[in-house]
DNA sequence: TATTTGTAGTGTCAAACGTACATTTATAAA
DNA sequence: TTTATAAATGTACGTTTGACACTACAAATA
């Protein structure tokens, strides 16, 4: 077997930028660091990718090692690999966002990292570059969200127009017409309105509506707009 | 210093999709690989990240070696790191693609990669998982030029209307009505008309464009719709 | 000099979409 | 029965999109 002669080698991370949503504000997941360096510091959670595992089975094994959860929405976002990221020896991260529904995490959390969920606006400083991986996430999850219904992701089966209008308000730190809003979302076709009503915020109580994950699989993709008909480009 | 104990270290590649567009279609830029395995098989333009370089100073080396142009538009797509991605021993390659004018190209290109020029349609068969990195690239292409305004990277400093929608006829693989075309491109007030014409391709020729560069740069990213005035966001 | 030929350039109408905006309804608690 | 609170709903206007066909220009040729 040949090989290639005279090229240095790396370590290779993956760090997972874990977004979730408490029914008032999107959260981030972080992590105390176990080792050396920065041990005890707050960050990402990640690792290292395997020998015999791709980049994204190492996200998935590091998201299932933390949260117990499996199939979670989840997201190349970028590598990054300037030379001095890591202080202790040349590491590249590929990070990687991921979606989760903040109550189905809690039913499951591993307690080993002492993990906690911390508002975007508010976070600890974070080791090496993972303040930027976060901001990158954060970015990316606007850009992706204003063209594809990702969010679902982050809500319950079962939800009311209020709570994802307080979603979509939160991510973009914005406030919209609630007509404006719901007639978008429900021109989407992508919802499936329930009778019982979620009393827990009014007395008048607000339907329930849960995702049509026919339609939501198919037309994941379908939201572009400066191109005539680019549905069918993806 | 600590070290990280027991983790596996990997070669860690750049390959580049280099797009081009000659006037009719848009093509990729391939080269003979030149060392083994896999040695004069068609390949995509890349190398090993160096000690000293982050993977987008190693994207831009080598793709200065290959052109001998600097600044060319550059954006990360994918890291690809499949455990028997390269038969010789496991690489990571991250994957940039890029778009430069096929023009400025041909005065300044190297000969020593026997690189060509080949149509999206009809490419040789790649080595390793290139052709899939070709895939993710097209379609990235598609997706970001269905919302920005990228594909004046493509084109030289002045162009005419039915180039410009020739470019984008071939990306897209569909033909637009040449009215509302120019009514969609002219009001992004992102070109400057010229005095001067094009003639030859009809005997009327053609009035240039030239992009406004300063709006350019800043309404890069303003080609957003699902949500409301999602042009600050990014 | 008139005619032919081939590409460039332009306008209108109808439908869909985006946006601004206010009142009524349902229910629990007082 | 009244009150308080959040949920639900409709309309009108301006803008954008998309379908569609004719005229303008200039070189070559008759």
């Amino acid at each position: 077997m040949t090989r290639y002669p005279g090229q240095k080698h790396y370590l290779v991370a993956v760090d997972c930028i874990i977004f979730g949503f408490d029914g008032d504000h999107l959260k981030l997941l972080l992590i105390k660091r176990g080792f050396q360096p920065e041990k005890g510091k707050w960050s990402l959670m990640g690792g290292f990718v395997q020998p015999k595992e791709s980049p994204e089975q190492a996200a998935e094994r590091i998201l299932e090692k933390l949260t117990g959860l499996k199939g979670l929405y989840l997201e190349q976002l970028q590598t990054l690999g300037n030379p001095n990221r890591d202080p202790v020896e040349r590491t590249l991260s590929i990070a990687y966002f991921t979606l989760i529904d903040i109550h189905q995490y809690e039913k499951q959390i591993s307690t080993q990292y002492h993990a906690e969920w911390f508002p975007l606006d508010k976070f600890p400083r974070l080791i090496f570059d993972h303040s930027k991986m976060v901001e990158l996430a954060r970015k990316r999850l606007r850009y992706k969200a204003s063209l594809h219904p990702i969010l679902f992701e982050l809500l319950p089966e079962k939800f009311t127009m209020p709570q994802l209008q307080n979603l979509y308000e939160d991510v973009y730190d914005a406030t919209f017409d609630k007509r404006n809003f719901s007639r978008k979302v429900i021109s989407t076709d992508l919802l499936v309105k329930q009778k019982d009503k979620d009393k827990s915020a009014s007395k008048k109580g607000a339907f329930y509506y849960k995702l049509n994950k026919r339609k939501y699989a198919a037309n994941f993709h379908a939201f572009l707009k400066f191109i005539p008909n680019p549905d069918h480009l993806l």
